[in-house]
DNA sequence: ATGACTATTTATCGATCGATAAACAAAAAG
DNA sequence: CTTTTTGTTTATCGATCGATAAATAGTCAT
């Protein structure tokens, strides 16, 4: 393990021809508006603990950042509250209230609904940040993901399940709640679309095939399976 | 957490003078043999691991030893050799070499295999340790979770798309090289098993359904699906 | 310019962690 | 018994980490 000397001093021993230019500050550190630097702080959190992990240090990343590591401290109490706005920075500001529209809007026939939802879906979690935050948050544990989880059915999962239930003329999920194995079906296809991360950005094993046809494909598959476990029609 | 006997007490019946204890026949610390010990603490460093991530601390994983610290030193030579010898003990050790025989095995009918194989291939790896240590090092990096998989992939994943074929009567893998839409549709089938896994050991969401009730449906899902993406029949 | 304000840096503390050396003690050997 | 061997503990080092206080320097109002 070697030692890294910062690579910006301007007194060290190499000679730096201390031109006299003052007043091109391109190079020099800045002094920024706090809520920029705060923005800023909260951009470089997410693809740093998202890249190490919440056990990721905090001199490092000042370092990306090129601040000291102080600085942190004047902008979040602690590591920890750093972490939870990474996590409301991911986890819930990319969150699309449109996706639930889409679902729903029975203008549109309902395998296209679901390709088009899920494959918006896909290209929000499908990304390094996401899918690595979201890993290292559950090993972690904390509530975080089964209260996504949870969030994710209520306001995705049991939409779509509705949606097919009136497709094929079933019972509304009002009257006759989702069962567990339209659940289960629903669980399949978001394991499918969810692995496809894990294996991009966990495993480091890059896809060989394009994300949107392979959505497609299992949501054709889905549409089909679901179909076979869904509540007997209602009597006359 | 169901399974998984954590009792300090194995059957050590073999070698054990143990003559008349005076005074308090337990809770005293034990001067063990070197092997004995070592597999001990193997055995809980898989545990302890599984549960804290690889920077889990060594002091605390001797508190759970009931040793001390630095005994850890006497039998691996360094935190990271103690990791290794976790991967060794779990994603080598637990691999089963019947499983190839029994994919192969035509007296067997193909959907038996297939449901056996996946059955107990599922058995192994939807573990609290398993499925944690694997995640653990994914995101830590190391080839290991390529490598293991890229074995997956050839003594098992390849051996079942050859079996498809053969059923089916389409030209052997060595003739026509396993498909891109062939391999994804097994990890399809690989990614619904693995995400049962997820769910419970890193979401902590207990599951409402019977394991292998979900592993026959996806079979079956998956030799239909996968038989309309096989390669055409050969020329008469 | 001058001084007030504050964004940022310098310096440092206390706790923690992996690792090593020496002391200790329980067996085994003579 | 005494001596030797070795499994285990005690003590401690050097590095690292989150966090705090004080000093510094850039910016703006007057």
């Amino acid at each position: 393990m070697k030692l890294q000397n910062r690579t910006q001093a301007h007194e060290s021993g190499v000679k730096k021809p201390n031109r006299a230019r003052p007043r091109t500050p391109i190079r020099e550190q800045q002094r920024l508006d706090p809520s920029e630097r705060e923005a800023i702080i909260a951009r470089e959190a997410v693809s740093f603990f998202a890249e190490h992990g919440f056990e990721g240090q905090t001199r490092e990343l000042a370092r990306r950042l090129r601040i000291t590591q102080p600085l942190l401290y004047r902008y979040f109490p602690s590591k920890e509250a750093l972490i939870e706005r990474v996590y409301q920075e991911v986890f819930v500001e990319r969150w699309k209230p449109s996706w639930e529209k889409i679902i729903t809007d029975r203008s549109v026939p309902l395998k296209t609904r679901l390709i088009q939802f899920y494959r918006e879906y896909a290209e929000v979690i499908l990304t390094y940040e996401w899918i690595r935050l979201f890993m290292f948050a559950g090993l972690k544990d904390l509530g975080l993901n089964a209260r996504y989880l949870r969030m994710l059915r209520e306001r995705a999962f049991e939409k779509v399940i509705e949606e097919i239930r009136l497709e094929y003329g079933r019972p509304s999920t009002r009257e006759l709640p989702v069962t567990v194995l339209e659940i289960e079906m629903v669980w399949g296809l978001h394991a499918a679309i969810f692995y496809l991360g894990v294996r991009q950005f966990i495993y480091s094993m890059p896809l060989e095939t394009d994300v949107n046809s392979i959505i497609d494909a299992k949501v054709a598959t889905f549409l089909g399976g679901v179909r076979s476990v869904l509540p007997a029609k209602e009597k006359g």
